[in-house]
DNA sequence: AGAATAGTGTCTGTCAGACAGTATCGC
DNA sequence: GCGATACTGTCTGACAGACACTATTCT
């Protein structure tokens, strides 16, 4: 480890960009071109610029913008990691933004740009993450899941028009456990997140109806 | 606002300490003794210094024990703050802490050090909080009350032996609501965070009986 | 005895969990 | 008709809120 203590830290900014597919919970992963911890995968992330973000959720989404091409709604701090080994460069800051990523748009990202991208199975990710971002990522799942729990829906995964079991197999997806259906619906009908369409599914035994989240709605509604 | 744009921007921490009174919830503010926002009242805060501190959470400690020499056991990050615009000095972050300190140490803190330190009541401050303090503390009592009101008892606020009635009245306090008193030990039976002791108070009507909290006990458990 | 506060018991409404039952579709 | 899935109804136990009641100590 090198003595060189520079009088400013290293400012990062890395983003826990998550979604679900059939598998289960997924984040996604981006392999460094550069060193350090070049060719190992890490959350997308990169260095705050003063001069162009005005922000540090702005620099997340620029990041974004840039590493993946992806344009986001809804970005949320999480945490910070800190201190003076944890990135070779030198004493560093990380802060870490969580967001969500419907999944009918997960296929859309991994084929964007010039880096090696890959959504990673949450519950098994491999041992070849760089940097503490095996820690960060436990700290974004931990907030989904404690979002979830508390009965916030996580909309924000689910694409424009979904059914109720649609819905409820994202939650499951997200808590790792199996809900009980008519427990899961009881609550939705009073939550008033969701609004009721005409349209029903298709190709499917029993078509079942859509609904589309309230317009404008946020992720910590209930 | 000047112009000027560093490559580095500040690093700052600050902390909400809080602890309760019989007026209500108290913030501890200290008045800026140097430029910027000077003579101005603002959280305990300061820049980082990378070749001392560890960790962001160790530069909040060291402030702490600087300005109003405090140590806490418990320290906690709450969130950041950024932009261009938020410190005349240019481009900064902060990044905040939340603290609880016993209510019967109160007292002690006032008195130390060279510069004005004050507690402040949190519901009717004035209008006299430097930088964007003010929302800085607005989200650090966010957590608090998030947190009470998830039935995790602020034990960190209470001194070694309390009573239930006045652990009952510092989350009256934390919420700013009537709790049922029977609602209120039907939950602490169950919670286990609390140890009966033998003794009783004195010097009051009837003596209650005093508790205290389990070793090592932290401020997530129920 | 009476005031004050500690501590307990009980009723009621709400809601989660569990599970069975009914409805409606494709084949 | 049959299988599959959507959707609904109902029972039960746990718990919160409200409030009354008893117990113990000081004055």
């Amino acid at each position: 480890m090198s003595d060189f203590r520079p009088l400013y830290p290293l400012v990062l900014v890395d983003t826990a960009l998550l979604s679900v597919d059939d598998e289960g919970l997924k984040v996604l992963l981006v392999r460094r071109a550069e060193e350090p911890a070049i060719r190992k995968w890490a959350m997308p992330g990169g260095i705050l610029r003063p001069h162009e973000d005005t922000s540090l959720e702005a620099a997340a989404r620029r990041i974004l913008r840039d590493k993946i091409s992806v344009e986001l709604p809804h970005l949320e701090e999480v945490c910070t990691a800190s201190g003076p080994d944890r990135d070779p460069r030198g004493w560093s800051i990380s802060v870490l933004f969580f967001a969500l990523l419907p999944r009918d748009q997960v296929q859309a990202v991994v084929k964007s740009k010039v880096e090696a991208v890959e959504w990673a199975n949450v519950a098994n990710l491999g041992h070849r993450i760089a940097f503490d971002h095996e820690a960060l990522l436990e700290r974004a799942v931990g907030v989904l899941r404690d979002r979830v729990e508390r009965s916030v829906l996580p909309l924000h995964l689910m694409p424009e028009h979904f059914t109720l079991t649609q819905l409820q197999r994202t939650c499951e997806t997200v808590l790792g456990r199996p809900l009980d259906k008519s427990v899961f619906r009881r609550r939705l009908k009073r939550s008033s997140a969701l609004i009721e369409l005409d349209e029903f599914e298709r190709g499917v035994q029993r078509p079942a109806q859509l609904f589309r989240a309230t317009e404008g709605f946020s992720f910590f509604q209930g």
